[in-house]
DNA sequence: TTTAGCACTCACATTAGCAGAGTGCTAAAA
DNA sequence: TTTTAGCACTCTGCTAATGTGAGTGCTAAA
């Protein structure tokens, strides 16, 4: 016998449905008296108390103790997200709150930071977005400028937008102007294109001309080598915004899990692990509790979505927050920020 | 009558001094008959009693409740700080941990991560590290970049390493080849000039140029003054790391101070004022409690030092933890932390 | 199948009692 | 005058006893 919707009949379903409203608004367990009025079924306590007992039975509530009402489980939210919510639709001063903080002249980095503060100001929870991958990236100017010590800064323009800069040891001090040559021998092989083809040429041009050159060819060859061989090899990444939020619920003040919570924030490794889970997900996706899997996350439920730039899947948000969170606000939230960000980084990534 | 060390005799230091030794390794109020043995006087509990009398009537001890021994107060730690600590002297390989993490070739940005990353590590608790002051930073050289929707992305390379970049909005779309040549009109004008004065000359140039040169000239300028009016205008800002640290201790267990206090590490302004009073700082300070003036300090003290580039106060750095810390041992890795800092910021600033 | 009734359970708050730690005070000793 | 011993007192923290309110499970009747 499956345990899903079909197996309860409608009245139970109800019953379910009001269960878990009730107790998203009021953090309350909830006893049979209460719900039976609050369903507005013409049913006596004892009723609701036999199908309670069904529900428990199923796995979809429970009680924290003996005398203490239902609580839904995580099966229960579960079947409610699925089968029984019924998402609210978003008001208009949201939807430009939101457009108006992802405006397309902001840079990636800042694009990012603010989705993640609108996911954690519009719902009070913590607002996750990760930085948009960048394999696809494409090369549209390199320079290097002298240091000293042997040393180089090397300058990159990326995607219309970004620029990136490292330092290159060498094996000698150049001048700017041999150092200008170089740049532009490299610009002439790797302007336009993508990070993997660029670095591939580079390594062509390595082979052929190792012996045969002139030393400031080859060392611009080389430089070119020395950017592209750490240049964004998946330093995949995350900003969380509104993590203190989280102390206001009662559900999660118990210090020892805040702290693990916030240490998984800070080490990401973990919580990278589940965003990319969801990256191939096709929209909005929710792990409730344990669904997760990862025990920080026990008494918190994620909101995801990934967002798209010209329909390729870039990056994925999210917010965090208890379990009982007001899941019908929080879905439409996350899903206009994916949506609207993916928009704001058209043309940039 | 002085309420200073020369009030009490020896005696009573060297009781005030163990006290407060032994309230920052235990965390226990301490009674007089512990006290008696841990003093190493040859001295009965009665004596220590009336001596404790006298520290609390000063101001320099209190008790939690009247059955509870006593514990420092702010005007104790004060005391014990200004008048009996003995600096521990640093391992060495504290030494080479820190000066192994703050490598010249780092970026200045990732110099101050790590700095703030080693006192927080060091020293369990949090710590803070303020960006450098870039008043007097050298501009080495302007690039235009075109995009598109009359947008164009400048590059500003400073200070030989830093490299910064913003998105112009301009009058028209221009092509590569003039932005090249106003660039260059740029360079020609403010390569090696500080901000203040290249702002300046540019803002000369304005004046003079507005009607009588070319359009090219003209709009040239006024992208530099748009460059300069927003650049680096006094965007003081800090780096936190290790803030879980604080959860660990009991003082600072709860969970609405420990709220306030991340939050004010989020919202940054009151702390900014808090490190800049420090800037003035000959060496290391201490804020003790509510010395520094800010409730969600209350409980907490807050050791700082600014760091210094060719004698030049550029920032800040602090430890922030709980009042009952070892300060013996935090104030030397402030110091050597903040030494180190400066030294691998310098030629970079 | 639903309902009323009733015994039962459990959390939570309140109270009282008790032990332990430590103080303040007084009077005697040094 | 300073130090010490002695003693009454205070306060916390723990445990046990008790009552109350909320809510359940079960049974038997509608």
């Amino acid at each position: 016998m499956e345990d899903t919707a079909n197996t309860l009949n409608e009245r139970t379903q109800l019953l379910l449905k009001v269960l878990v409203e009730s107790y998203i608004s009021e953090g309350q367990p909830l006893g049979s008296r209460t719900l039976a009025k609050l369903s507005e079924l013409e049913i006596s306590p004892a009723t609701v108390r036999n199908v309670m007992a069904d529900l428990e039975e199923l796995g979809f509530v429970e009680s924290p103790h003996t005398s203490a009402g239902r609580v839904p489980t995580t099966k229960g939210y579960r079947l409610f997200i699925d089968t029984m919510l019924k998402i609210q639709p978003l008001t208009s001063d949201v939807v430009t709150e939101v457009a108006n903080n992802l405006n397309a002249d902001l840079t990636v980095s800042s694009l990012v930071e603010s989705a993640s503060g609108l996911l954690s100001g519009l719902t009070s929870m913590a607002g996750v977005v990760t930085l948009p991958r960048q394999e696809r990236i494409q090369i549209r100017q390199i320079e290097f400028l002298p240091i000293s010590d042997n040393r180089v800064l090397a300058i990159l323009v990326v995607n219309q937008k970004e620029v990136q800069n490292r330092i290159l040891h060498v094996d000698k001090d150049y001048t700017a102007s041999e150092l200008q040559q170089a740049a532009n021998y490299l610009n002439e092989l790797c302007v336009g294109e993508d990070l993997v083809h660029a670095r591939q040429k580079i390594l062509d041009e390595l082979d052929h001309v190792r012996e045969n050159m002139n030393d400031l060819m080859r060392s611009a060859v080389e430089m070119g080598e020395k950017i592209f061989s750490d240049a964004y090899t998946d330093k995949s990444d995350f900003v969380v915004v509104g993590q203190t939020n989280l102390m206001e619920y009662d559900e999660l003040s118990d210090i020892e899990k805040l702290r693990n919570l916030f240490e998984a924030f800070n080490q990401k490794r973990k919580f990278l692990n589940l965003l990319d889970r969801c990256i191939r997900a096709q929209g909005i996706q929710i792990f409730i509790g344990q669904e997760s899997g990862y025990k920080m996350l026990d008494d918190c439920s994620v909101v995801t979505s990934p967002y798209t730039v010209d329909d390729e899947v870039k990056g994925v948000l999210a917010v965090v927050g208890p379990t009982r969170m007001s899941y019908e606000r929080v879905i439409p939230i996350v899903d206009i920020t994916a949506k609207l960000l993916g928009e704001a980084l058209n043309n940039q990534v």
